[in-house]
DNA sequence: TTAAGTGCAAAGGTTTTGCGAAACT
DNA sequence: AGTTTCGCAAAACCTTTGCACTTAA
């Protein structure tokens, strides 16, 4: 696999993060900071469990979920919680920004559309919140599912 | 209580489409779309269970959620999943709109800010996706809980 | 060395399901 | 009368936790 910087970098902020907060850094929790820097596809904790349990005969689905408890308390994952099956994380990019979600196969790509702030204030100002964090998702069906209905 | 007109409206409109589609009228789905249809507090389960348990002593937790299944097939109930303790669901407005979330009480509020299509539309060009309903959560804190929180 | 992390298994909480009894149409 | 629905209890499912063992610092 060629060198992908982006996924790189954020690999490495990662483990600065740990270290910064003395986490220790062991073999599991980098090989979970890894994937998730390296994953587009915001994938479970039983996924994160499976994909590591090849290189980590010992790796343990505990593991997974605490070291997702550590990311979400440092504020370095976001987790979706979507009501059916399992929680998926996004670990690549921890700014909130919108998720579109096939409903048919489950799919979840990152959508780079800008949720206008001015939604937010005139929210805010409406109802008195003080905002900390949005969520914005988009469900519908992804091309391959639409092509995959047409064809049938 | 004075007539909610509001509510009773919704409440004949969600009667009417169980009969239109030929669902059972029984006594706990009424209770239960009566509830829902004057609910401004997006009740969980549990929450709908307990109110009920008093008028209906052999209510029960079972019929509550079929009862919700059965709404979320006829989108006429949007069910939020929060990631942490149960669902919640808003049955008095089943049209998409943005919550605001107060992340101390666990308190949820309709906001009537609109989502700018555009956002949708751009995202739906950018990808592919044909996006057919979306969901915008804020999270943040309540002014009461704002209040408490200065107060001590 | 020692405090933190791992991993197993068990517990916890929410939601769903199977099935006999009840009740709506 | 014939199905659908109810309601109990059990199961399913995801996630968290307790604790003895291991390991990073």
């Amino acid at each position: 696999m060629l060198e992908n910087s982006e996924a790189e970098t954020r690999y490495q902020a990662l483990v600065s993060k740990f270290r910064a907060r003395e986490y220790r850094i062991t073999p599991q929790r980098l090989a979970i900071l890894r994937l998730l820097a390296e994953s587009t596809d915001h994938p479970s904790a039983g996924r994160i469990y499976q994909e590591l349990c090849d290189r980590f005969p010992t790796m343990s689905l505990a593991t997974v979920y605490k070291t997702l408890a550590v990311l979400k308390e440092m504020g370095e994952v976001l987790e979706l919680s979507l009501g059916e099956g399992e929680n998926r994380y996004d670990g690549h990019n921890a700014v909130p920004h919108p998720h579109l979600i096939c409903t048919r196969c489950g799919k979840i790509l990152d959508s780079d559309v800008v949720l206008d702030q001015d939604v937010i204030a005139t929210a805010a100002k409406a109802s008195g919140f003080k905002i900390l964090s949005h969520r914005l998702d988009l469900y519908g069906v992804c091309p391959e599912c639409q092509k995959a209905e047409s064809g049938e």
